[in-house]
DNA sequence: CGGCCGGGTTCCAACGTTGTACTCAACCCA
DNA sequence: TGGGTTGAGTACAACGTTGGAACCCGGCCG
């Protein structure tokens, strides 16, 4: 509202503001944050001294005066997959709708980034966090009865023991989503089928948790139809990313050209397997048919279009916010549990062989 | 490191850190922050008093007391575009490097969202800002000489009037680059060039000023080849989602069935337009050749692999956030406008037709 | 007409940290 | 031996805000 730029160096303060409307710091303060009890002729005029200095509260101050800033830190792998910055979008959409400034972390190097989101970093900041603990999950709990700082977690286990007494935890059925994609494999039909997305055994584990699951259902799968898991061909791949998939329908290609279906650990993957099929003239879906995971955006424009694996991202978003906003206001119930509702969307890739 | 979960309700402070090694909190805080005059002996009981109460210090405090937070905003339109996820996470890499944190925003929903941005919010924080203007540029160059925080704006104008003194620019030249896009199709030989990106006309401008500049370019650079722009077809499209590439591809296949290379606003319409013409069963890049802009990740990935205009976002990141880091740490000198280099990654959709 | 009530406001302290000024001891060279 | 320097540590105030106690004043009831 001001058009002349402030000539001071230092922002304005509350101070400075009540000084010039006359009254005490409280009194603007009071205003500021639409306490009742001021009379409309004194509001009136502390507003306009906002309005002319072009006050803005410190956070820092209120912050420490209050004990809370109104920020939430929300920790994601790598925004560079689709489904991760997707994901992201929807919790700063909903952390708006709460009045909450989303701090946004990625953890895709590994423990030590977990570990710092984890304990609050070096330094102590934000309200709470919400985050996919990959490698540290074991770890944390058999550590702590009580985190050290209000806590969503978004993961894929059941955990073992008991869930701390502050956190609350949203879980995606990993093995159950990946096994209904293949069932829906072999309900058109297909019966040679591969998995893409098994990781390189190591002495630490990988960032993909979520692997060692998905492949899980897989064979779950596999096994309620009578089919060996053991003969399914599942070439390992470094990473989750496109090149990863390409790399290995390259393989599968040569090596197992019998194989009529693929289920993929998530749609980067599967975007490259449809690449990579391509690249060797295999038809899809005519002679081998592909189903991803996590319905990226990319899903529905891919060519073949893409069936895969949608969480409810929104729900997600949601539940974890509002669970954490809960616990920030000072929700002290037992800890929460809630399974993710997913369902397969089914595209071109798979349609029925003809 | 503490096994023992603690049982204070309160966080512990500088103040209880010190009492346990009996020294002064100054001493506490000379050792967190390694200063250097501290006997060994002393530094060894203070560090485990640290480890014993599991202390960190408060940022809200550091930063009151000493005027700045470590923290910077970023804002870009929307995560679910692939380019600004992408380079969100350049500069998470990168702020990561500085020893800073980043504090994400989205400003898709409009004027009011990129104010808010721009003034530091209905709170203040963080110590500087690095944003696109998309509405507002006029507006705030107008208006201030001084910006209300250190801020770098990345742009795509040559602005009008002087910059503020205390924010620096980082320009993405898109006429030449969208120029260099359509001179790349004419010089495969197609003549019957298309454009798909233009907004309708509206009173409130539109939430891509990128529009009208690439869309200038895409003329300039028919002009230059003696072909009049305005015969040129350049559908309108109600934003730049993928979605609204398909259709614009489906209303040129009905319309304008003779042309033979289309320039798309950015990767996200070039990849619906792929799909579009795939639809219409139009081939790419036999009968018509399309190129894309900011080269997402998913360029290579798209069948046929599009061609695109990449802009260096490894440089981009990285200059806003040095620049912005010199601003914060008290260089005064005059803004600083650079232009960031693009190139022209030519793939199989603007393979010359056969 | 005095005491009470409560709306409107002021005053004060405290949140946790760090820069400055200060103290005290040991050490060094003239 | 003494003045100055350096190293190690302490005490205190201040950053900007807000909750609570205290205060003032006009109106109402007894």
């Amino acid at each position: 509202m001001t058009t002349e730029p402030s000539r001071r160096r230092r922002p304005p303060r509350l101070r400075d503001v009540a000084d010039l409307a006359g009254v005490s710091m409280k009194t603007v303060s009071n205003v500021v944050h639409g306490h009742p009890h001021v009379r409309p002729e004194t509001r009136r005029r502390v507003q306009a001294a906002i309005d002319e200095t072009g006050y803005r509260p410190q956070l820092a101050a209120q912050h420490l005066r209050t004990g809370s800033s109104g920020i939430v830190t929300l920790a994601v792998p790598s925004l560079t997959f689709g489904y991760f910055s997707d994901i992201a979008q929807h919790f700063i959409d909903r952390a708006r709708e709460l009045d909450r400034t989303v701090l946004l972390h990625t953890t895709s190097d590994g423990r030590e980034q977990e570990l710092e989101v984890f304990t609050g970093f070096k330094r102590r900041l934000g309200d709470g966090v919400i985050f996919n603990p990959l490698l540290i999950e074991e770890e944390i709990f058999s550590r702590y009865e009580e985190f050290p700082q209000p806590t969503v977690l978004i993961g894929e286990h059941v955990p073992d023991g008991a869930l701390p007494r502050n956190a609350d935890y949203v879980r995606i059925d990993n093995v159950r989503a990946s096994a209904d994609a293949t069932s829906h494999l072999l309900a058109t039909g297909r019966r040679r089928l591969a998995f893409v997305g098994a990781l390189p055994p190591g002495p630490a584990p990988h960032p993909h948790g979520s692997a060692a699951l998905r492949m899980t259902g897989f064979g779950q799968a596999l096994d309620r139809h009578g089919i060996d898991p053991g003969t399914a061909p599942a070439p390992e791949v470094a990473n989750w990313h496109r090149t990863d998939g390409r790399r290995a329908a390259h393989l599968l290609c040569a090596e197992h050209p019998e194989v009529d279906g693929i289920v993929c650990g998530n749609d980067e993957l599967a975007l490259g397997v449809l690449a990579g099929l391509r690249d060797r003239g295999r038809r899809v879906p005519q002679e081998v048919a592909v189903v991803g995971y996590d319905d990226s955006p990319d899903a529905p424009f891919a060519y073949p279009s893409l069936s895969s694996i949608s969480p409810d991202k929104t729900f997600i978003a949601r539940l974890a916010l509002d669970m954490l906003a809960e616990r920030i206001g000072g929700y002290e119930g037992p800890p929460r549990m809630v399974t993710a509702p997913h369902q397969l969307i089914v595209r071109d890739s798979t349609a029925a062989a003809d």
